[in-house]
DNA sequence: AGCACGCCGACT
DNA sequence: GTCGGCGTGCTC
């Protein structure tokens, strides 16, 4: 064989970055040229050092005429994985979708890295003594300009490592490294003079796998359910849609149950995919104790050893159910016949890394591959969803009847307005207050809900008004009690509080808003007896938090469980007679289009939890808006009375589903270049649309975000309408593309996505 | 990602 | 002149 016809593979470098985003031609050795083929991961010397890479094989041939210059040979084979045709084909759909390094999308379709937890991190560590030769270093190069950067990063150390103890610090290289607009050459200088240690390490963790331990069995279905599984069932070799739309209650799971009975009688696989493992338990249990073990779990919990093993029984046909969260998506079956998106409302769908795919596209793009049908379920659809059935382009399954009864329930909507007018200024209303301790007294159970956002205390002066804000972020520190520091939530830094106003010296300073931790202690006030369970970012981080902390409160080892949405999924409390959403319409005031359906979602997860054991139920919604739609539907269970509603203002105001929204951010550390570029933006976007073409286009912005300035980043928005998803990926390529060209952006972050589910 | 190259300020 | 920090560009 003359070197002219060298057999040579095309690969795709598995690093994620942009500047890699292209194939490299490397030679096959003579060995593999029988087993390197379309799809294969190898091993190829790349660079300058030669480091071996893993790259995956997307196109094999022969070498037609000499190449400039000497290709390389594939080092090795991994011969215990590779990626199957039509997953290699979705990883190059999602990478045009997406506009993400195709690496990242190809990424997804192999056993590891799958979940960004498992990624090894690049970490720094000092101990103590290190820290003190750090603060002499940095010491002696305080006036030298050449050493800035490395000033600025040894100040912002050492202020972290004064403010937390231990014996040992530890910093992401990645977060200094973009924090300080750097490179890996500044820390690895650094290291060299032994200021830190260098710690790479792959955290990994371990799972308690479910066993079920009651065997389920076969109940009697409802004509409702039965006529699901029936229309299903005569589509079974059709790539349809169906929304399963069916309220808390209704029996979702056993339709999916019997559903994957007939697609595993024709000798094909299941998906199904579930918002959070960590909170859904129970319904991994019901299908192990159904199916037994062709069941596979698949999530992020799982080390790798057990996520290989998972991917290998799946490729290998052991198993035939895959039962996991957004990434299960991507599961490598051969013949797959169904999948099934639970929840399918649930953002966590979304990626908010590169890719950020949604895994309900991603299903259907498999679908029609496999030609097989999707099943959405919820009992609370997107209203972009439950739109698609009233078109006719998803097929609608309504399950509007229970199939567990349960015992009474009262809901009551407490106007907090009228509350302050009565001189009431806590945060509990009286009604609520007193249905409380009717319940504890009965050594019932109660759950307080807050919504996630807005929650942060913040502290101010109440004879000025002066707010205490982080210097680095656009957001009011919030007050720590236990070490009496304020906080900033999105970067960290903390300083300790002073007692008199820094602005008018008055010494009214107090804290406004109530935080978990304020609530809870107020709580301990107000019911001296009671024991409580707070359910936050604090409590739950820990290996098995959301799970340890439920399951005490199951077993009645407290009598109020305070927490976020998290709260409502799917669990049955038995001992519960009392819910209150202390501010529903926290939701609605937030800058976003789905404020209200969030708060639809919130208060019918809540009002349906309600009541479903032998106690009669309590459910109290405090609000400051009691006539909202999104509240009045939600407390009379009436979802299409709120879809109707809430479609009207979306067509009105044209929001989705009657537009497609791509979302530019720009994040710089100078004020004004972010908000240059984005004007930049807009210029070549509006030579982009034709306005006669596309009614729907429309440029909102640009303006700053939410949180206009994060870690010392000024973070600026704009906004594109548009009615062709294509045309704005189109635009999202051309915006990335110019940028890169541009030199006088380097500086300036841009991130875009199209569709995003929210708007920070 | 990780290496070498080259610009430019600091020091001998 | 030389040393070295730190940003940049390239990798089959």
């Amino acid at each position: 064989m003359n070197e002219h016809n060298e057999a040579v593979a095309k690969i795709i470098i598995g690093i994620s970055t942009n500047a890699l985003n292209r194939t490299f031609t490397y030679m096959i050795p003579a060995d593999l040229i029988s087993s390197v083929d379309i799809g294969s991961v190898v091993l190829v010397p790349f660079g300058k050092g030669n480091h071996l890479k893993e790259g995956y094989v997307i196109e094999t041939g022969h070498l037609k005429e000499k190449p400039e210059f000497q290709l390389k040979y594939i080092h090795s084979l991994k011969d215990n994985v590779s990626v199957m045709g039509e997953l290699l084909r979705l990883g190059f759909w999602m990478h045009s979708r997406y506009q993400c390094p195709l690496t990242s999308a190809l990424k997804l379709m192999l056993p590891r890295d799958i979940d960004v937890k498992m990624k090894t991190f690049k970490t720094l560590v000092l101990d103590d003594l290190q820290l003190k030769n750090l603060q002499d270093y940095k010491g002696s190069i305080k006036d030298n300009k050449k050493l800035s950067k490395r000033y600025e990063i040894l100040d912002f150390i050492e202020n972290v490592c004064v403010n937390t103890k231990g014996n040992h610090y530890y910093f992401l290289e990645k977060e200094l490294l973009t924090r300080f607009n750097t490179s890996s050459s500044v820390t690895k200088s650094m290291e060299e003079l032994g200021l830190f240690r260098r710690l790479d390490e792959t955290y990994e963790r371990k799972i308690d796998i479910l066993h079920a331990e009651i065997p389920d069995k076969k109940v009697v279905l409802s004509p409702e359910q039965d006529q699901a599984i029936e229309k299903v069932s005569q589509g079974m070799d059709q790539s349809d849609i169906y929304l399963l739309h069916g309220v808390t209650g209704s029996g979702k799971t056993e339709v999916y149950l019997q559903l994957i009975e007939k697609v595993l009688a024709k000798g094909q696989s299941a998906i199904v995919l579930i918002p959070e493992i960590g909170l859904t338990p129970q319904t991994i249990m019901r299908f192990t104790s159904r199916f037994g073990s062709v069941v596979g779990v698949m999530h992020s919990r799982l080390n790798l050893g057990e996520r290989y093993e998972q991917w290998q029984k799946a490729k290998n046909g052991d198993i035939s159910i895959m039962i996991g969260a957004r990434s299960a998506v991507f599961a490598p079956f051969e013949k797959l016949g169904m999948i099934i998106i639970d929840e399918e409302h649930e953002h966590t769908y979304k990626s908010e890394r590169d890719p950020k795919y949604h895994a309900r596209e991603v299903a259907i793009k498999r679908a029609l591959s496999h030609k097989c049908p999707v099943v959405l379920g919820s009992a609370t659809p997107l209203v972009d969803s439950y739109q698609k059935a009233q078109l006719g382009q998803y097929q609608l399954l309504e399950m509007s009847g229970r199939a567990v009864t349960g015992a009474e329930k009262a809901i009551e909507v407490v106007d907090m307005r009228h509350e302050l007018e009565s001189g009431n200024t806590d945060f509990l209303s009286r009604s609520l207050y007193q249905k409380m301790e009717e319940a504890l007294s009965r050594k019932e159970q109660v759950i307080l809900f807050l919504n996630r956002r807005g929650y942060a205390g913040s502290v101010s002066c109440r004879s000025c008004g002066f707010v205490h804000t982080c210097e680095h972020c656009d957001v009011s520190m919030t007050y720590h009690r236990h070490n009496g520091r304020l906080i900033c939530h999105l970067c960290g830094a903390s300083k300790p509080l002073i007692k008199t106003c820094p602005s008018c010296g008055s010494k009214y300073v107090k804290g406004f808003g109530a935080g978990t931790q304020k609530i809870e202690s107020h709580l301990k006030e107000l019911f001296p007896q009671a024991r409580i369970l707070r359910m936050d970012q604090d409590t739950t981080s820990n290996k098995h938090g959301h799970e340890k902390l439920l399951g005490m409160f199951r077993d009645r080892q407290a009598d109020i469980l305070i927490g976020t949405q998290m709260v409502a999924k799917g669990h049955d409390f038995h001992h519960v007679s009392v819910v209150g959403v202390l501010a529903a319409d926290m939701s609605l005031n937030v800058q976003d289009f789905r404020g209200a359906e969030r708060t639809f979602q919130l208060i019918t997860q809540v009002v349906g939890r309600t009541g479903r054991g032998s106690i009669k139920g309590h459910a109290i919604i405090q609000t400051y808006q009691p006539d909202h739609y999104s509240i009045v539907h939600a407390i009379h269970e009436d979802y299409k009375g709120f879809f109707e509603e809430e479609i009207l203002f979306r067509r009105a105001m044209v929001y989705p589903p009657f537009c497609h929204l791509l979302n530019i951010v720009t994040t710089s550390e100078n004020e004004y270049q972010g908000r240059e570029l984005l004007d930049q933006c807009v210029r070549v976007i509006e030579g982009a649309y034709d306005q006669e073409e596309d009614r729907l286009f429309a440029v909102l912005g640009p303006g700053k975000t939410n949180i206009g300035k994060i870690k010392g980043k000024y973070r600026n928005r704009l906004i594109v309408k548009g009615s062709s998803y294509k045309k704005l990926t189109l635009v999202m390529k051309e915006l990335y593309n110019r940028k890169d060209r541009n030199d006088n952006y380097k500086h300036v972050q841009l991130s875009m996505e199209i569709n995003p589910m929210g708007f920070n």
